[in-house]
DNA sequence: CGGTATCCCCCGCGATACTG
DNA sequence: CAGTATCGCGGGGGATACCG
């Protein structure tokens, strides 16, 4: 009774293998949980950190899914005053990073960029996350990013303490401008290309003061997955954003 | 034209993240995906011994994994002959070994066993596996089980070169009878419990000649992720299939 | 902000039958 | 044996609206 739970304490469908290698596939099978298991080994620690690193996922799923996990032992949901809460990995949880790790390097080495996987959203997320925000000037930096998948729509990025954050409407003096594409952020995060590169194939500029914009490239760190293969230097598209003027 | 393919060029449902955690858990999420590649890393070689390693799956659904995994370079199959196939990993394959290492290991050490994870099935398949069969008489041996899950069905296993082979018909002179249940076997396997813990509970009988069934335990190896975590020695059913008798 | 509640579509996959 | 072809359903999950 008392709001009967109606749905949820559904389980995937099991094997029926008491292998440990079945049994943890079926968790990490399930669609998101690699991706929200990643984003809280990196940190994410609110609902809505959780929502802006996966774009796609629904609310409903994220909340179902971190209800899950909950259950599952491998993260804790704490209750500060009331309403606002905060998800945690626990041991369990934590030690899911030898998972991820070996994945990460395994995809690193052996998969090939696809077009599919440079949804504009989730690259300029990532960049933000890799920005090192204690090596910034201590107001945080405002960051225009003009994209080639959508020319006519800027987005802002915002790298502040504590968390940076992505929006669509001008948020106040822009430091930088930012023109280039999903995939040359990307690759630039995995380590295929250099921005100097990047830059002289006319795929990338920055535009600000030479000083702001070097405190913005040292801040940048890599993907923790970069290197690892030999990626490849060539761009796979033919057009280059820099034959478009905003 | 040519017999149209018709379906089959289908990818799993994009993140659309570049990053390579994500993109690995696209190819591993995959139903069956995962213990296909843990059978194939554990030697099998032929359709049908992957067939009988992953009970439940369909011939259909495995002929199409095995056509995505060999699209994906991940394995090769090669026609012997005319129409008999045998199927072998890559490098990139092989190198898959680290993400199912690291996902025993972490099964092992977090999960608990669940009454659903304890197919009759898989468990004798793996029991055949984990026998070294090189380890046993030339003749091999004929071993007849009676699990308290079916108790009217005895199911026997021929332990004989090249690959040991489930079968529910008389194959010919039983060497060993064995009476238990799943659970047993594979808290056997695991190592949470010893043959001698078992025997001494009555939840399982080894009958036939003592030098044959000493050869037979000597030759089962445990698990590869036995003794990882610090499974319980208890059991969770109540019944005993000492009970019965045959 | 941090979730629920509902609706509904789509397609993954299990079942079954057929083939060379 | 080693697959193909076809059908039908179940439910996972995306979309949308609502709530405290």
């Amino acid at each position: 009774m008392t709001t009967a739970r109606v749905a949820d304490t559904r389980r995937v469908k099991s094997y029926g293998q008491y292998c440990p290698i079945a049994r943890t596939s079926e968790l990490l099978s399930e669609r998101w949980t690699p991706i929200l298991i990643r984003n809280l080994l990196a940190g994410c620690g609110t609902f809505s950190e959780l929502l802006a690193g996966a774009p796609g996922i629904s609310r409903a799923l994220l909340a179902q899914r971190l209800a899950l996990l909950e259950r599952s032992g491998i993260v804790t949901a704490t209750r500060v005053g009331r309403r606002v809460r905060a998800y945690e990995l626990t041991e369990k949880g934590r030690e899911l990073k030898a998972i991820t790790d070996s994945m990460g390097n395994w995809g690193a080495r052996w998969l090939e960029l696809d077009a599919d996987d440079l949804d504009p959203r989730y690259v300029l997320w990532a960049t933000s996350r890799l920005v090192a925000l204690d090596a910034l000037p201590a107001a945080g930096l405002i960051i225009r990013f003009e994209l080639a998948e959508h020319p006519t729509t800027p987005v802002w990025m915002v790298l502040r303490q504590p968390v940076p954050e992505i929006c669509s409407t001008y948020p106040g003096n822009e430091d930088l401008v930012v023109e280039t594409d999903a995939e040359t952020l990307a690759r630039w995060h995995l380590r295929h290309i250099t921005y100097e590169d990047a830059a002289a194939a006319g795929r990338m500029t920055i535009e600000g003061i030479d000083r702001v914009r070097q405190r913005f490239l040292d801040a940048l760190r890599p993907s923790p997955f970069a290197g690892v293969g030999a990626g490849p230097t060539r761009f796979s598209a033919t057009s280059s954003p820099s034959t478009r003027r905003s």
